[in-house]
DNA sequence: TCTTTTACTTATCATTTGATAAGTAAATCA
DNA sequence: TGATTTACTTATCAAATGATAAGTAAAAGA
């Protein structure tokens, strides 16, 4: 069946997606940064402000988990912790200016690393995989 | 720059492949295996047979981290450790019965949720990702 | 043959992560 | 108003993971 070999495929595509990816953060999550702490930054990065329960859900970490590691990142400065004015239970997360530095230079890394990776593409190649990124994205990875 | 607008889709690219893997996976790894545990067996079930120093170097474990792990899922029954014949210091893993059984069925799990998620994709939609998962698999993620 | 290198193991310790119980304070509901 | 729910915190314990030192046995090299 078809659907099966396609399956078969995205198998090896998200191998080897997860090694690149792996290969590509490699030595840009500075030292004294743990996986979940990269994690979580990353995660804050793309998509602040956001709340404990929003990274608990994402990060599949439970609460009081959730709860310790920000401390540890606010601890480290890395992050800032805003409460909402209307509903004084909640709590918005973001990147504090020493937070943003740390990312912004992991990111400049990885896309060097990235361009490195693309160097011998053609002009069409690029657009090739734009245009595959986008499909993947619309109609499988959403 | 083009490339600069490309990293930036790859980003957002790699973050929802990671979420949708992790949603595919969730439940499939049969409790009472860590991560780590089935991070090795997903890799020794596609590549085996892999020497210990193989999966050292793919998932980034140090050989002695590596050569504790192996035994632990050699205790638990699912991988088996066979000696090279010429280089008797060389092993090689494979999974055992039982290990084949369990992955089975991580990749029955995987791949019903896989199918659920595509269940409304037209034809048409099916060839579009096969050769964008083609083009990304050659120009970018080899 | 003697030295070095390779492949892997054992042991140990610190740190990280996961899980659970219990608690606080604010908002919502009835 | 009193009960319940929500959002989050604190504390604690067990387990997993990472890092390092030291060691074995076989192969390869000089």
């Amino acid at each position: 069946m078809e659907k099966k070999a396609l399956f078969t495929k995205l198998v090896s595509f998200t191998t080897s997606v997860h090694r690149v990816t792996q290969e590509l953060t490699q030595n840009a999550k500075s030292d004294s940064i743990t996986p979940v702490h990269y994690n979580i930054l990353e995660y804050v990065t793309v998509s602040q402000p956001v709340t404990p329960s929003e990274i608990s859900d994402c990060q599949h970490m439970s609460m009081p988990n959730t709860s310790r590691e920000l401390r540890k990142l606010i601890e480290k400065g890395l992050i800032e912790k805003i409460s909402d004015t209307e509903d004084r239970r909640k709590q918005y997360i973001r990147l504090s200016d020493e937070g943003e530095d740390l990312m912004k230079e992991a990111f400049a890394t990885i896309e060097s690393k990235f361009l490195a990776r693309i160097q011998n593409a053609s002009k069409e190649d690029l657009e090739e995989i734009d245009r595959a990124l986008d499909i993947l994205q619309t109609k499988l990875f959403f």
